[in-house]
DNA sequence: GACACTCTACTGGTCTGACCAGTAATGCAC
DNA sequence: GTGCATTACTGGTCAGACCAGTAGAGTGTC
């Protein structure tokens, strides 16, 4: 005979776990509305109190959204990458993992979005690779260097890049992570401003990277699923690579290729 | 000009905010206590309740831990990869993702997690790796079949076997992303019980990955990174094969070798 | 009938003040 | 010193109150 260990649950906690199952079971749907504070306490036999502490856990996970005034009620929201960028920055945080961690990380994940993109059918999807890819080349063509707003246009239309890639893959996890670590790293990239090169520079940057994901656009279209991969690897290494110490960019290398 | 969309922020993100800064500037470390929440209320000029939404929200995102009683104050905790693990099972009741999602990120992750160990040199690690294998063999040459905790056992031992290869890969982020995935899938697995193998064929099994866990041990000592990969991506592969519809299967192919 | 407006009955956000169960440390008895 | 009761806190929960904000019903206008 096995005994589970106690947990000692807080009623808080049993809201919590009520919704959420309510939400895996598929009895509650993104879009749907909960019941109001008022009416909770009263089906859950509990304060008001309490009802609002699962409700905010609830809020700042990213379950639902609640609005004052709104007699609806809650709404119950659908999943969003944001969720899962919150402890994936935190990790960043913490002593041990290093900004080095998280590009190896994006390097390992945008390689296999691009193997898995180039394997993929989905014809709809590569075009929208080959339009965000064109974007790019736009953008580089008219560059005229003197735009403050360059760099900031450049780090979004790369994202959309790398963005339609990940979608192109089919998978949502590697979709979600992907855009999460994205996400953190222009969070990390934008607390440690100043390392902003030149205008001269930066449209050089931009060239090249419009080359690459025009390359890399081919051999996805062309379905080269393994030359994808080292193609993509290549290139975001190559984007990093003047930005990073030695011993950093050592543990991307065995990624590359 | 251009004008900032103005964030209606409330008492309780204020202090989440506050406290999470104060973690992410290093003033605050994993262990070190927070105030009581009746210092706290001072401190921000709330009320108590407003400090409690705060501090539910960052318990429930594992940021602190509270015990009533104790008068050194809530308790900061170190990252743990279960804070991304709950986000990414919720993905999973999302319409539109798939166990076959989960399952393809896991082999994605743990491919390139092994041809990272492989091209480490942590020598430590890998003997780790071994031993993690060796652990396996061992429970499959005494397994009997009739032994009714064989099922959790097993799981458990595989799990930290390649919990060992994450480990190796020397990237955190890997190594969380990992572990939940893992732990999803587990919580998943153990959802739909009853689908457990006769115990011929869950000895079967276990002798199966126990040689396959050897194999790999094997790649990873001789740091052969690619071939480790490969290898890796097509033991899992092979774990999964049969319990999978061919359709599940198909998106896992184009990552296997 | 279509539209713009006001109003009302709610909503969630915050505060106050209270009681309870649990815990760490204090200090006492031995 | 060691073991144990005490104490002074802690967080968990509750009740009741007020406020600002909103959706939608109701009203008026054209």
């Amino acid at each position: 005979m096995r005994f589970e260990p106690v947990k000692k649950i807080s009623s808080y906690e049993m809201i919590v776990e009520q919704i959420e199952s309510g939400i895996r079971e598929g009895n509650l749907h993104p879009g749907d509305r909960l019941p109001g504070e008022r009416r909770l306490m009263e089906t859950f036999s509990v304060s008001r109190a309490t009802v609002r502490e699962a409700m905010r856990v609830l809020h700042a996970t990213g379950v639902v959204n609640t609005r004052a005034g709104d007699p609806r009620g809650p709404e119950v929201l659908p999943f969003t990458p944001e969720a899962l960028e919150r402890p994936l920055l935190r990790m960043t945080y913490q002593e041990g993992t290093t900004r080095a961690d998280l590009i190896q990380f994006r390097l390992l994940l945008e390689g296999q979005s691009a193997l898995l993109a180039a394997a993929s059918g989905d014809q709809d999807a590569k075009e929208v690779i080959a339009a965000r890819a064109a974007d790019l080349m736009a953008l580089a063509d008219g560059a005229a260097g003197a735009d403050t707003d360059l760099p900031e246009e450049f780090g979004v239309l790369l994202s959309n890049f790398h963005s339609a890639i990940r979608a192109a893959s089919g998978n949502q996890l590697l979709q979600a992570t992907g855009q999460a670590v994205d996400g953190a790293l222009t969070t990390l990239a934008r607390q440690r401003l100043g390392d902003e090169p030149g205008s001269t520079a930066l449209v050089q940057r931009l060239r090249c990277s419009a080359q690459d994901a025009a390359a890399l656009t081919e051999y996805i279209h062309d379905g080269d699923a393994v030359g994808a991969r080292k193609l993509a690897t290549e290139n975001i290494y190559r984007f990093y690579k003047d930005r990073l110490t030695d011993q950093e960019l050592a543990v991307l290398e065995p990624l590359v290729g």
